[in-house]
DNA sequence: CCTCTTTTGACCTTCTTTGACTAAAGTATA
DNA sequence: TATACTTTAGTCAAAGAAGGTCAAAAGAGG
């Protein structure tokens, strides 16, 4: 007998295909009823088979009318390219080397002059006010977030 | 089952939008009858969705003749309008804040979705990894610095 | 057995809905 | 004019409605 999460998995893997590549909404006391199984078994398929590197963006909304939704991003050209720069980056950035990699995002086509400016921005030691170390920490951290929203934004 | 904030919420941005740039006044009984909710949950809806950070002015007077009056803000040039996020960012932002801010950049195309996306990424409390007060501190700081980018970066 | 994956449930956080109470503005009346 | 009444809108906290987290228990495979 294939388990409760693999069976989950495919139904939700339906859906999407089912859907023409448009997000598919679900609720999750609905699926977890439907296929009888606590709620939070559905946290369990998505954390497990639905993560970005899966090539899955997953949006929820808590409260009255809340939703999960779930799209389905294909991105196999960039993916590499970007998995590389996240190796790359680590757990620490210097500025230098953060302009280094919105330089070859720019080449790369990745992203436009004007998105190159704003990360740069974003990353610049005049907005990271605050000391060494923790400077280049906070700096591979937001550039590596940056990223991920690249990947899987479709353009 | 979409919810009745939402609904709502769709209901008058379309009188806005219907109004030509003229603002738009209800009285908040009639609307409540209208869609069947309690008037306070116009309140709800206004606080949530129509406020200074997403680029509305709401006015009102009780009494006789009572009404809600809710105007879109001009955005005159460009300039003008970041200059004024500007000084709502001051010198701390919450990230719920900062979302409006972005939502408010996004519907007045001054930065596309990707941006938007970009720009959230960055000012994500994921991203963001130190103590509160301070926080929300970087997170003006950071996004000052992207305005000041797209005000001196032409399309 | 030992390890990895799955299942479950108690508890948490966020967002929405509702209603009792409050405040202000207009209207009628002494 | 001062006072009372009516008509609106505002506030706030409680209840309700989702979804999220985390760790313990259970199960599967080697």
């Amino acid at each position: 007998m294939r388990n409760m999460s693999d069976i989950i998995e495919e139904y939700l893997k339906a859906l999407l295909a089912d859907s023409d590549g448009e997000p598919v909404e679900i609720k999750r006391a609905y699926i977890a009823e439907k296929f009888d199984c606590v709620p939070s078994q559905l946290n369990y398929v998505i954390k497990t088979r639905f993560t970005n590197e899966h090539g899955y963006l997953v949006e929820s909304k808590r409260g009255g009318g809340g939703y999960i939704r779930i799209t389905k991003v294909e991105t196999h050209t960039k993916a590499e390219y970007l998995a590389r720069l996240k190796q790359m980056i680590g757990t620490g950035l210097s500025q230098r080397n953060a302009r280094h990699i919105v330089q070859s995002l720019y080449e790369n086509e990745v992203i436009t002059l004007k998105e190159g400016k704003i990360i740069n921005a974003a990353l610049d030691r005049e907005s990271l006010m605050i000391e060494l170390p923790y400077r280049d920490q906070l700096r591979a951290k937001i550039l590596l977030n940056i990223i991920d929203v690249i990947l899987y934004t479709e353009e």
